[in-house]
DNA sequence: TCTTTGAGCCAC
DNA sequence: AAACGTGGCTCAAAGA
């Protein structure tokens, strides 16, 4: 932060040495009275096996950090901005859109409702209410003739206000006069201005992320240097900061920006539905199982939603076929995780009541799992806490009224999958970088995000290093009925890189070949 | 001239 | 529609 730097700077060095050395100090004595309460919390092992070689780990990581492709990141910003230009231009061209912030909701809200007379989902009955109902939402986009509007809403949430969720809170749902980009693809039905202004939001957010915004990230020798914050989640995921990279928007164009350092290539594994293979574990269902292990559950939901048949997944373009497994996945995680019909009827496009036999279809899937999932959630509840499998824990003290204990039982639900799931990747990239120095291969770790691993080893060595990766990540830490595969990715660029490994085994195609000889 | 909050959008 | 879960960042506007 700069204005911490500038403070600091004014301050005295012998006070500012003085400072530093009793920080350190006093932080080294507070371990001995800190690893007491460890110990009877029965943390010491998640402490020693986990967290301590993942904070060496993520240390490593943030001093060496990533190279930035400089070229292609200035001449990506400058492509943003110009484009900007252009349709602000357009934008104000509009009669009295001329003097509008279009970054301002407040503005914005004004000029579409007031001056322009648009109408939100449900019409002029929805200025009466102070959230609109789903019920409405759903009904209006079913009529919508407009195909990218309906990939928009099947692919993203609603969800808006935050608050206090579920006790003493703001309401949630989609206000009448909301400018989100769900409600433009809504407005642009009726009018121009909406579908323009959707383009420069997105650039905007582009360009601020990524483009302009990205320079108070790089250093000095023109990389990134992320941090992990390893207390930000109450599941123990880790998060990044500074910059965040586990929210880069997915696509060669971000990704591409950051490049493994010259002569040396970048390695991604990714476990193949995770959540979902670790919830076939808990509960020991055979139809899950069986499902994971002869299908792709996303493509399988995926194939639901979108009613399409064998030939439609075969014949569709891949990338369209990539899409709608991502949108599937809010589905296919959703519903074991608490989501009510009224909240999948928008993203399926249809009504309450059809919502209600999208979920009877998922769960007649796969019998039992139903109740296992209901009774799953009710145990954490009850017992005020969830516990991993690697006994990492979250505790829910306080449950103050029937909605709040439902909230409570979607997250004690929850924590004890997606918990794992992180744990099982953080070990699999600690144990890979041991691996791969006890093979003798040089390695610098890379982002470890939710469910992948990333590291950067020298070009020459890639398939030594995939194998041994491959090896690591599908040796689980647990005895299971169901196998962990992975797909892993490598290349000198992290939005080009090939898939070369999966669970058949090695994948050949011209691009691995192009891209790495041997 | 700061800091905090709200709206919005991105990911796994 | 009393809400699938877990997060971070930017900008405008309000608060100190
Ligand atoms: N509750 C919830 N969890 C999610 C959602 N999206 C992702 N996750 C969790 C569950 C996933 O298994 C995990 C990793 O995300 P991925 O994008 O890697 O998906 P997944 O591993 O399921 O499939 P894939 O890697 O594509 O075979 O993150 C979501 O929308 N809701
Ligand atoms: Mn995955
Ligand atoms: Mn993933």
């Amino acid at each position: 932060d700069k204005a911490f730097a500038k403070a600091i700077a004014q301050v005295d060095k012998y006070d500012l040495f003085m400072y530093n050395g009793a920080d350190v100090d006093y932080t080294y004595r507070l371990t001995r009275d800190l690893a007491e309460e460890v110990k009877a919390e029965d943390q010491l092992g998640v402490l020693g096996r986990i967290e301590m070689p993942a904070a060496r780990m993520f240390m490593e990581f943030h001093m060496h950090g990533m190279l930035i492709d400089g070229d292609y990141w200035r001449s990506m910003s400058a492509d943003w901005q110009q484009e900007m230009v252009d349709l602000e231009e357009e934008l104000r061209s509009y009669p009295g859109a001329r003097d509008l912030n279009f970054g301002s909701p407040k503005q914005l809200a004004v000029y579409l409702f007031d001056k322009l007379k648009l109408l939100p989902f449900g019409g002029k009955a929805s200025f009466k209410g102070k959230k609109i109902d789903e019920g409405v939402i759903s009904k209006a986009i079913a009529e919508v003739d407009d195909p990218e509007a309906r990939e928009y809403w099947t692919s993203k949430r609603t969800q808006m206000s935050e608050g206090l969720k579920g006790f003493g809170g703001v309401a949630k749902g989609l206000s009448p006069r909301s400018t989100t980009a769900y409600m433009l693809y809504f407005l642009r039905q009726q009018h121009d201005f909406p579908g323009t202004l959707l383009k420069w939001k997105h650039l905007q957010k582009r360009d601020s992320m990524y483009g302009s915004g990205m320079a108070k990230y790089v250093w000095k020798d023109g990389r990134v240097h992320p941090s992990y914050n390893m207390t930000a989640t109450r599941t123990g995921r880790k998060a990044t900061n500074d910059p965040a990279i586990h929210n880069l928007p997915r696509g060669d164009e971000i990704y591409n920006l950051f490049i493994a350092d010259p002569g040396w290539v970048i390695i991604h594994g990714d476990y193949s539905q995770a959540e979902m293979r670790f919830m076939a574990h808990l509960s020991k269902n055979k139809a899950l199982t069986h499902l994971l292990n002869t299908t792709d559950i996303h493509t399988r939901i995926a194939m639901e939603m979108f009613g399409l048949s064998e030939e439609d997944v075969a014949n569709m373009p891949k990338d369209e076929l990539k899409d709608k497994r991502i949108a599937s996945k809010m589905i296919t995680f959703g519903i074991p995780y608490g989501r009510s019909p009224a909240g999948l009827a928008p993203q399926l496009g249809v009504s309450k009541e059809e919502a209600v036999h999208y979920q009877d279809a998922y769960y007649a899937l796969l019998p039992g799992f139903r109740e296992w999932v209901e009774n799953h959630r009710r145990m954490g509840a009850d017992n005020h806490m969830a516990v991993s499998i690697f006994n990492r824990r979250r505790r829910f003290p306080l449950i103050l009224d029937k909605y709040h204990r439902r909230e409570v039982e979607r997250q004690a639900g929850n924590m004890p999958i997606q918990s794992a799931i992180n744990d099982l990747t953080l070990l699999a990239h600690i144990n890979t970088l041991i691996a791969l120095r006890d093979a003798g291969i040089p390695v610098f770790p890379w982002p470890h995000i939710h469910d992948s691993l990333n590291v950067m080893v020298p070009k020459p060595l890639w398939k030594l290093a995939v194998k041994i990766m491959a090896d690591v990540m599908t040796d689980i830490p647990f005895e299971s009925d169901l196998e962990f595969p992975v797909e892993i990715e490598c290349g000198e660029r992290w939005g080009a890189m090939p898939t070369v490994y999966d669970n058949d085994g090695w994948v050949e195609s011209e691009e691995v070949a192009a891209l790495l000889p041997g």
